[in-house]
RNA sequence: GGCCCCAUCGUCUAGAGGCCUAGGACGUCAGGCUUUCAUCCUGAUAACACGGGUUCGAAUCCCGUUGGGGUCACCA
């Protein structure tokens, strides 16, 4: 059974869209193979805690459609699904590593450590100094003696036992083998002196605890994989499949951040993107369609992709590719799927019927639903003054006005339809001997107040007969 | 700085030794269509980081250099 799952941490505001890629890879993992998709709350570092950020996250997530199979909101076999209520678990196999003679009780404090770090010149020997002197401190009787007479407010963290000078190699998915020295890991601290556990403690035993296939998380990670192989063998636990995907990066490369570019979920969706847009963008973050096709949705996406395909290249996140993408999923919705999405989208301001009928104005000139409001402002209001440069550009501007007025008022009611009040248009344009290009945009100014606008005959259709004359007469 | 990862048009990418005088997409520019804008269509622009190997043959394999990124906490 492939289980996957995303354990981020409520510390922001919602999720990061690097954290909404790093789902979206494991939800179709797990979706492609009928597997399971979890959420994990990582909420052990109580400094940083946010209110309400997993709520938000979760609802992101929804939001996106890259729902949960199980998690906090949702439960599931193996609950609790926040660190923060499964401490005992942590500090019980903490404890096990201890009386295996993998991790030990440290006592030190931050000032003695920071003492330590003086006296050592490097990171190595800052390392060497850690294993020689703070391990060898206590042997296990002397520490629970300690711990013991400490009482209540006993601090003291265990941390992991890292030998000297020794490789550890685990396959990564995507780049195959990496090695790394443990010259370059210190004692871990598996158990905080707040007897929450660190990252490295919990992710491992979680993972283990909750059958999790694929960890399959940011690059970033790739540093404290030997870590966390250290503690699988510590205990002895068979390892999962190591994938990490690249990084989204800024224009300049760097790591996604908010500096450069908008960086939470919900804010794409708070700015008229569609889900299905932005996750058809990021699924072609380090994946391409096998037959090269760029606009697919996310059922495409599962049938086709495959984890070793992606690349191990940190893409630029491109704003204006997104926007192309949105604009092309506008045009594939349905028409009626995107008046109610613009009518939620306005928080009730557009009425339904309304939207209806404009939609097939508008829907092949926008570009995210926000465009929605600025094209269909002139239908509420209208223009209230022209741009002087076309009254002073066409000769005789008040008399052609009056002549469209006696047109316009001259068609039927019942004849008032986009292709009648075309044709008449197009005639007296004509007599008048006109360009069309400025009688048209002449129009267009006078009835929409812009020189971009929807389809005027539509629009004047819509607007009525009695406006349209009233937005021309006004003009005398 | 140590360690690790990576390296094709400005950007996303195709390319798994000959199909590559390197293909597609976004962007940009030019043109067409059009009653504006947009859509749509056509065309143009622009890349294998560099240097050594291996091979009959390298964008593709190996090594080095350079460049970029990540990581080095009682944060995740």
């Amino acid at each position: 059974m492939i289980r996957t799952r995303i354990a981020p941490s409520p510390t922001g505001d919602d999720i990061h869209i690097g954290n909404l890629y790093t789902a979206l890879i494991n939800w179709a993992w797990a979706k492609k193979h009928n597997g399971r998709f979890v959420v994990r709350i990582e909420d052990t570092d109580r400094t940083r805690y946010v209110e309400g950020a997993e709520q938000k996250i979760l609802e992101s997530l929804a939001s996106y459609g890259l729902k949960n199979d199980e998690g906090p909101d949702v439960g599931g076999p193996y609950a609790p699904y926040r660190q923060s209520e499964r401490l005992e678990l942590y500090k019980r196999h903490a404890l096990e590593l201890v009386e295996k003679g993998k991790a030990y009780f440290s006592f030190a404090t931050k000032s003695e450590l920071d003492d330590l770090k003086k006296r050592a010149d490097t990171k190595l020997i800052y390392r060497q100094l850690l294993r020689d002197e703070s391990r060898a401190a206590f042997t296990i009787e002397d520490a629970n003696t300690r711990i013991a007479a400490m009482g209540e407010g006993a601090e003291y963290t265990i941390r992991l036992l890292v030998p000297a000078n020794v490789n550890i190699t685990f396959h990564d998915l995507i780049r195959g083998d990496i090695t790394i020295s443990t010259d370059q890991i210190d004692d871990q601290v598996l158990l905080k002196s707040d007897g929450f556990p660190t990252y490295h403690l919990a992710v491992v035993v979680d993972d283990v605890a909750m059958r999790i296939s694929h960890v399959i998380r940011a690059e970033e990670w790739i540093a404290s994989t030997p870590k966390h192989v250290m503690l699988y063998d510590a205990f002895g636990w068979e390892k999962p499949v190591f994938c990490h995907v690249p990084i989204l990066r800024n224009p300049d490369k760097s790591k996604l951040s908010k500096r450069k570019n908008p960086v939470w979920a919900g804010w794409y969706l708070e700015n008229g993107y569609l889900p299905e847009a932005m996750l058809n963008y990021l699924s072609l973050m380090g994946w391409s369609h096998p037959d090269q096709i760029e606009v697919f949705d996310l059922a495409e996406f599962v049938k086709q992709f495959e984890l070793n395909d992606l690349s191990a290249v940190g893409p630029v996140f491109d704003p204006k590719k997104l926007e192309w993408m949105n604009g092309m999923w506008i045009r594939k919705i349905r028409p009626d799927d995107l008046a109610q999405r613009l009518v939620k989208f306005y928080k009730g301001r557009y009425d339904i019927e309304f939207v209806r009928k404009t939609v097939p104005l508008v829907q092949e000139r926008m570009r995210t639903l926000m465009e929605y409001a600025p094209y269909v402002e002139f239908f509420f209001t209208a223009p209230t003054s022209i741009p002087t440069e076309f009254e002073l550009d066409i000769a005789g501007f008040a008399d052609i006005l009056q002549k469209v007025a006696v047109r316009l008022e001259a068609i039927p009611e019942d004849m008032w339809k986009a292709e009648k009040i075309g044709e008449e248009m197009q005639a007296l344009c004509a007599d008048l001997e006109m360009k069309p290009g400025k009688f048209f945009q002449m129009l267009r100014v006078v009835i929409t107040g812009k020189k971009v606008s929807p389809p005027l005959n539509e629009s004047m259709e819509l607007l009525g007969k009695k406006e349209c004359v009233q937005r021309v007469s006004r003009r005398k």
